[in-house]
DNA sequence: AGGCAGGTTCTTA
DNA sequence: TAAGAACCTGCC
């Protein structure tokens, strides 16, 4: 299948900004992507222009996944000229998407995310998919079914425990993510974070790369540190609703993509 | 070699 | 409500 948008695309910047853990790139416009209990192989062919190597029936599934329906280029155009800082970073960041992930997938990777650096979390979440016999992202079931050494064996540390607990609540029924689609970003946040492991900052990750809620600004050490730097007055939310999480990616980027 | 890493929880006041 | 310590490991 070929996509041509009419916005801004940028694989590289997409896949760079923190939001994915397992898109292995050969080069700047190819990417091989795993999604939950899917994987294909995303080239870019133009700016706009991608071809995905699937079949008819995951085209909406990889079209959702990409939000094609949302334009960033209208979100890019919000930005105060004036926030000479936020514009900076947000041309740099030019082309990034907020993708459209697995619910279940993004719990445990950001719950694996704290206190770990990028490489880490991609090690962890790798093994942890080995350790399930699958290269997609495993079900709860399955991690519920590990052994404490196999899920130790994954270099989970003290996340061992908040993974195995939480997977054995999705597993037998009684956390159902989906269900909490309904929900209120506040309800929802405040219901992610009743889950053992789950804070405030990783509370945000699902909710913007899960839930798709694009108003959800997690705020981790580089965010905090951009807050402090470049906006001791605060920064002004309430201009950016509903998209205050496209604005954190764009800083996000910026911060961590400087020379 | 040893500190630190895309936080959260627990303890203490 | 707030500040500080402890937490597992892998990476650099």
């Amino acid at each position: 299948m070929i996509i041509e948008l009419d916005d801004d695309f940028d694989l590289r910047k997409t896949g760079d900004c923190g939001q994915a853990f397992r898109w292995n790139f050969t080069d700047d416009f190819t990417v091989r992507v795993r999604a939950g209990k899917k994987e294909t192989i995303i080239h870019e062919l133009a700016p706009g222009t991608v071809e995905i190597d699937c079949s008819e029936e995951d085209e909406s599934f990889w079209k959702k996944y990409l939000d094609v329906d949302t334009s960033y280029r209208d979100i890019a155009a919000l930005v105060d000229k004036e926030d000479f800082h936020l514009s900076t970073c947000a041309e740099n960041a030019k082309g990034i998407r907020i993708l459209h992930q697995d619910l279940f997938e993004m719990l445990i990777t950001f719950i694996i995310s704290q206190r770990k650096s990028m490489p880490a979390i991609r090690t962890s979440v790798e093994r942890l998919c080995e350790a399930c016999g699958s290269t997609c992202f495993p079900d709860a079931a399955s991690i519920a079914g590990l052994t404490d050494a196999e899920l130790a064996a994954c270099g989970l540390g003290y996340r061992a425990e908040y993974i195995r607990l939480v997977s054995e609540k999705v597993a037998d029924g009684s956390l159902n993510l989906k269900s909490y689609e309904s929900l209120s970003d506040d309800d929802l946040k405040e219901k992610l974070m009743e889950i053992r492991g789950v804070g405030e900052k990783v509370a945000s990750c699902i909710m913007l790369f899960g839930y798709h809620r694009l108003n959800a600004f997690p705020k981790d050490v580089w965010i905090n540190r951009e807050l402090t730097e470049h906006y001791p007055d605060g920064f002004n939310y309430k201009k950016y609703e509903p998209y205050c999480g496209v604005m954190q990616q764009y800083l996000f980027y910026g911060a961590t993509h400087r020379k």
